[in-house]
RNA sequence: GCCCCGGUAGCUCAGUAGGAUAGAGCGUCGGUUUCCUAAACCGUAGGUCGGAGGUUCGAAUCCUCUCCGGGGUACCA
């Protein structure tokens, strides 16, 4: 429909100079009676023609060549919209498009052949994902779905660290839960790591080596059996979810392959850096920062700013046109300076689009559950998954703007009831398919022959959220908002049901009742590709 | 102190580069099943859009000030 616009007003715009001068936008109307598209344009132009507004209505629809088989009605209303109304055989038109795209309805190809990375969950292995990396894990991963959707090709990517404090931290934890299995008395910390896990960890090497192990060093075995075993556990969270990174890198080996010390050399170079105190200090004041800060300790230990950076233009030397880095908001901080500090070295950090999602507030019972991976006072992703089901989690993480502080309320994501709205989509789907099995039976066919007998309201309702379907993926997927997929869905479910209840297909004459079935079906198509872009699944029968 | 995010119906949240009478789900109350899945549908009630100014044809949306909640502001990541 707008493509339909779009031409019409690019014919008339050689006749209105006027048109090319203003950005002027097709929007649905919030109320159906105000027609399938409206165009604010003649508003826009008041200031600059000095005339009202529905005097310049009228001249635009005067020079729009309108074809009466598409557009059915053109009116003025308001303070000066213009309203469009489609005549529903061209609204109908869209069935056999989807039916003939099928799986590739909805895709778009106007990021074709552009490269991008996403990274995202990066939580180094010290423990199990808790729920707020849930948050992370599931919107990097479904925006990386979105992006594949316009056309990208996408790398996701996990960014990890396995050598700094933290993780010394772990290993000794894991070497004190050891020799307290072996029945020494030794107080463990309360700084160190207090979960379960922790202790199956040493069980488990206690089990494998016996007593061996009690002179071993913490950075030893113990940090490295904690490491393996906590990465493995966090790649199979994260599996059940369906989420799967193709890169996994480790902080480590930039130093490995003396990339923090090309860079150090590199900002000295540039006169970017200088000492101070015994530390070296980047120069963030120049570079728009509010001061300066430190990038190699006194103690000679690089801080997370550098190889941040390092990680960063390691990325933008692979070549891709877009970057995503998917950060919650306590590592907010962070980002300024490795924008500020890879553009000091002359790359395009526009192409670095960093999205910071809020907290996830764990809401049980009513009570406020407080999380902290140290204290192990925290809920697990798995947790989760095993209670409420890795679609009513994706859905739950994909609904709300990553703005949005949110609540999880962990009681009713384990009900299985109606208050959820994935089961409202999910139904929708499982609906239409026993339609499918049923017209079977009733010798009827799936066709696109009829379809200008499609007239009623909830028919046309159905038919005007269909067309909606692949702008809706360009602009969520413009603006990484996940939740407005989840939001179409709904409406575009809730037309569904609509029409199920109110156009009948059984008792219906054969060309109509076919006309039906092949809507319903194009309805499948479409909730079907939109959910599995949330990595929902679509199951057949409920 | 300064920076970022949020404050919209009882609850959870939408609100598309400023647009028409501010919406949805759940919850409330009341209806619909001899008929393709009632995990559905229809109706009802519910609002000083945190507050105060300003910008203009027009503000939940933009600007200023302010209140409340969360996060950040390290030679921790």
């Amino acid at each position: 429909m707008k493509n339909y616009l779009n031409s019409l007003f690019n014919k008339a715009s050689t006749s209105l100079d006027y048109l090319k001068e203003i950005n002027f936008t097709f929007d649905v109307p919030k109320q159906e009676s105000h027609g399938d598209l409206s165009v604010n344009a003649a508003m826009l132009l008041t200031k600059k023609l000095r005339k009202n507004p529905r005097q310049i209505a009228e001249e635009i629809i005067s020079n729009l060549q309108i074809d009466d088989a598409i557009i059915s009605k053109v009116e003025i209303a308001g303070p000066g919209f213009i309203n469009f109304f489609f005549t529903p055989s061209f609204v109908a038109r869209i069935i056999k498009v989807v039916i003939a795209e099928d799986k590739y309805f909805g895709k778009s190809k106007k990021y074709e052949g552009k490269k991008a990375n996403v990274e995202f969950v990066s939580a180094n292995p010290t423990g199990p994902l808790t729920v707020g990396h849930g948050r992370n894990a599931v919107v990097g991963d479904t925006i990386a779905n979105m992006l594949e959707w316009v056309g990208y090709e996408v790398d996701r990517e996990y960014y990890f660290n396995n050598a700094g404090r933290q993780m010394r931290v772990l290993g000794d934890s894991v070497r004190l839960r050891y020799l307290q299995t072996l029945g020494r008395e030794i107080e463990f910390p309360g700084d160190y790591y207090q979960g379960e896990y922790i202790k199956e960890i040493a069980d488990g090497l206690k089990v494998e080596y016996g007593e061996k192990l009690v002179d071993e060093p913490a950075e030893g075995i113990f940090k490295q059996r904690a490491e393996s075993v906590i990465f493995d556990d966090i790649k199979q969270s994260l599996g059940r979810l369906k989420i799967k990174h193709k890169i996994f890198f480790n902080e480590n080996s930039l130093y490995e392959e003396g990339k923090i010390e090309e860079l150090l050399k590199l900002f000295q170079e540039k006169n970017l850096s200088y000492e101070k105190d015994g530390a070296v200090w980047m120069k963030f004041l120049e570079l728009g920062s509010e001061q300066d800060k430190v990038i190699v300790k006194s103690s000679g230990e690089p801080t997370y700013r550098l190889p941040d950076i390092a990680y960063h233009r390691e990325k933008l030397n692979r070549g891709y046109d877009l970057l995503i880095d998917l950060l919650g908001s306590d590592h907010i901080s962070t980002y300024p300076d490795v924008l500020a500090g890879v553009k000091a070295l002359g790359y395009d950090s526009e192409k670095i689009k960093v999205l910071i999602h809020q907290f996830v507030t764990i809401v049980d019972q009513g009570e406020i559950v407080k999380m902290s991976t140290r204290k192990a006072n925290f809920i697990t992703l798995d947790q989760l998954v095993d209670e409420a089901g890795a679609d009513v989690v994706r859905y739950f993480f994909n609904m709300r703007n990553i703005t949005t502080h949110m609540n999880f309320d962990l009681s009713l994501a384990k009900k299985q009831s109606d208050e959820n709205p994935v089961f409202y989509l999910q139904y929708a789907h499982a609906r239409i398919c026993s339609i499918l099995k049923m017209i079977e039976k009733e010798d009827l066919n799936v066709s696109t022959e009829n379809l200008n007998l499609l007239t009623s309201d909830e028919e046309l309702q159905l038919l005007r959220k269909i067309h909606l379907f692949k702008d809706e993926i360009l602009y969520s997927t413009e603006n990484f908002e996940t939740h407005r997929i989840c939001f179409y869905l709904e409406d575009l479910a809730a037309s569904f049901h609509k029409f199920y209840t109110f156009c009948r297909i059984l008792g219906t004459d054969r060309p109509l009742a076919e006309a039906r079935v092949a809507l319903a079906s194009a309805t499948k198509i479409i909730l079907r590709n939109g959910l599995s872009i949330l990595g929902v699944s679509a199951p057949e029968r409920m």
